[in-house]
DNA sequence: CAAACCGGGATCTGCCATTTAA
DNA sequence: TTAAATGGCAGATCCCGGTTTG
């Protein structure tokens, strides 16, 4: 065992040292095999148990490079509290980590624990995702990431929930990012909007993916929704400041089908435009729902004896699961529930208090079958 | 007290294509 | 030329509970 570290500690100066003929002249083989990999190292990262074909196919030019450092992550990733098999794990799914420096990746790991508690939390981010760790070799460009997304004004939460949550917004060039917020800041500026920073920044903590999207997908996106539900600046400006900010970041291909599907949908059942707007500035996350379940849950619902309008004023029951929603429906049919005179609220609590509710319904019952008995 | 209103929280990587650097 | 760096994409909800209101 500690021989075999010591030779991985040498692996690069004995493998130079004991190459006879280095880059071989094309002999054999033609001109466009790639050169071989390196045996030693496929032979280390083998030992440390990185899944070898997953990294092949990944990154098959990590596995012919004369210097790497794998031992110094290991080492490193294990000082930050890492086990081995997620050392391998992030290795065999972001090879290219292998080849960052010690400095680097403590360098690196220190601008991270700006934003973050503690190790184990970046440990966990970056098992989650090596490739938001590793993708870039530039710390400078980190650093004047983080400083820049500090400038806006974000809060220290919102900050960490942002690269939390999709920390790949740390790699992205500042560059990019700082498009992203001209970007955000024209649309708002565009409707006429007075403060532009501050739309910014609540778009931004309601929709922490924006940075990890395209500007054209959300500029196709804001077009796509002004101009088919006819917006008023006010509309808009209130729309994507609220939840509309999270459907901005779904895919526009998916984005367009959903919400035509939608509006043919509640044309057949015999809601006009007004309506299918109402619904959507009402509670736009509908448009979440993929067009098949959004059909397959209006079907439920109107079989279940509820009226379209009470849908299209409480949009809020498409947002739970066709099977919870079906359950309920047989709960309180079952109890009798009238949808026409009690409203369909009930159907959009929590189950704690759906429950609660089923209690009080059925006891009431109860208190109706004793006294007309 | 229960119902209604309202917002929040979890979640999102792993792959491909293109550009840039060595 | 190869590898590294970077930008971009697909995928397609569900649920909880504090606070206000009646």
């Amino acid at each position: 065992m500690l021989q075999r570290q010591i030779l991985h500690f040498l692996r690069p100066a004995s493998r130079c040292a004991s190459l006879p003929v280095p880059p071989r002249p094309c002999s054999s083989s033609s001109k466009h095999d790639p050169p071989p990999e390196n045996e030693s190292l496929v032979e280390n990262l083998s030992i440390m148990g990185v899944d070898l074909p997953s990294a092949r196919r990944r990154q098959p030019g990590v596995l012919r490079k004369l210097l790497t450092n794998e031992q110094g992550l290991a080492l490193f990733l294990k000082s930050k509290g890492a086990d081995q098999e997620t050392v391998a794990s992030i290795i065999s799914r972001f090879p290219r980590s292998i080849t960052r420096s010690c400095e680097h990746l403590e360098e690196r790991w220190r601008l991270w624990r700006n934003v973050f508690k503690s190790d184990g939390e970046v440990v966990e981010i970056l098992s989650r995702s090596p490739e938001s760790f590793f993708r870039s070799s530039d710390n400078k460009n980190l650093e004047e990431n983080i400083a820049f997304l500090m400038t806006l004004g974000i809060t220290a939460k919102d900050l960490h929930r942002l690269l939390t949550t999709a920390p790949r917004t740390f790699s992205n060039s500042v560059e990019l990012n700082k498009n992203m917020v001209e970007f955000l800041k024209s649309v708002c500026l565009r409707f006429d909007g007075k403060d532009p920073e501050r739309f910014a920044r609540t778009v931004i903590s309601r929709n922490l993916y924006v940075f990890i999207r395209s500007t054209n997908r959300i500029r196709a996106n804001v077009e796509f929704l002004c101009r088919s539900l006819r917006l008023s600046n006010a509309e808009a400006l209130g729309l994507f400041q609220s939840h509309g900010a999270q459907i901005l970041d779904v895919s526009h291909e998916s984005l367009k089908k959903n919400l035509q599907s939608l509006r043919a949908k509640l044309g057949s059942l015999g809601c006009g435009e007004e309506d299918f707007k109402r619904m959507i500035l009402n509670y736009s996350l509908v448009l979440f729902v993929s067009s098949q379940r959004l059909n397959e849950k209006l079907d439920c619902l109107m079989d279940g004896g509820i009226h379209v309008q009470q849908v299209v004023q409480k949009p809020k029951v498409l947002d739970f699961s066709i099977d919870c929603i079906r359950q309920r429906l047989r709960d309180l049919h079952r109890l009798g529930y009238d949808f026409q005179k009690s409203g369909i609220a009930v159907l959009d609590t929590s189950k704690k208090r759906f429950l609660a509710k089923l209690e009080r319904l059925s006891s009431a019952e109860n208190e109706d079958t004793r006294s007309l008995s």
